[in-house]
DNA sequence: TTTCATGGTATCCAAAAGGATACTACTGAA
DNA sequence: TTCAGTAGTATCCTTTTGGATACCATGAAA
């Protein structure tokens, strides 16, 4: 297979195991919240943890927590406990995670475009969205 | 919130719901496989079910059609059917299914970063890769 | 006439991801 | 003495995703 971003053997980083650096970076950025968290933290550099949390009104405590634990344990943010009380914790994104911006960028842009192509509908749209699957 | 890649109320497009184009692309180019089809289509440009198949060696057949059906439905690439027997089918990318090649490899190159930052194992590794967690 | 190859379906099942709910620790204020 | 507020855990449950297996249609070759 090629050579720009080739498709190689079955390998493993930080207990991930893929083909391609490509779905490493899945693994590391991908899924519902983990995106999201991100483009968050780029808006605003610090943020406390329910800060994070008004902005996504669907996460719940567990999947916030959870999702930044993975995030900082791989690098792309960091947790900073202040010893006081109540508790205050903030987040930051570390360099490597200033990384990702662009792709997420990038993905913003794809996205529009699809919606462009395709149509966009308030999310209670009655009847057409059924239509079109 | 912010201007530059906005993330709004809540929409659908193509059945999918979403809060941000971001997560719409997610949605669409997400998940095990799709990236993987994507980019074995930007190599090659056209290929047949079972070629793709060869290039995905643990995919399952199921998952395969399942994946090419939606990426087809999405408007990313394209199934050709030719009255053959035995039967041939080819895959290729559509214009927009080529719009997403430089997210898939700016992913590449993010995921070579982390590579690079934390070190990369055959996927066989016994220890140190456990240790990690 | 049986076998082979292609590109599928259909059915059932396992694992992973995501979510609801209840609970904790701490301390200062009412 | 009870309450509020932050940042969580723990437990259980549902939904989604992915996978194993078996099956089908067709026509040419053996």
């Amino acid at each position: 297979m090629g050579e720009p971003g080739t498709i190689c053997g079955r390998r493993r980083c930080r207990g991930k195991e893929y083909s391609c650096s490509m779905e490493l970076s899945l693994a590391v950025i991908g899924g519902k919240w983990k995106p999201l968290i991100l483009w968050h933290l780029r808006e605003t550099p610090t943020m406390r943890f329910s800060a994070l949390r008004r902005t996504m009104p669907t996460i719940t405590q567990k999947m916030l927590t959870q999702q930044l634990r993975e995030l900082e344990s791989d690098g792309l943010l960091t947790r900073t406990v202040f010893a006081e009380v109540p508790p205050r914790v903030e987040y930051a994104l570390t360099d490597l995670g200033r990384g990702i911006i662009p792709i997420l960028e990038a993905l913003c842009r794809f996205g529009k475009e699809f919606e462009a192509r395709f149509g966009v509908e308030p999310a209670d749209a009655p009847a057409a969205a059924a239509a079109q699957r």
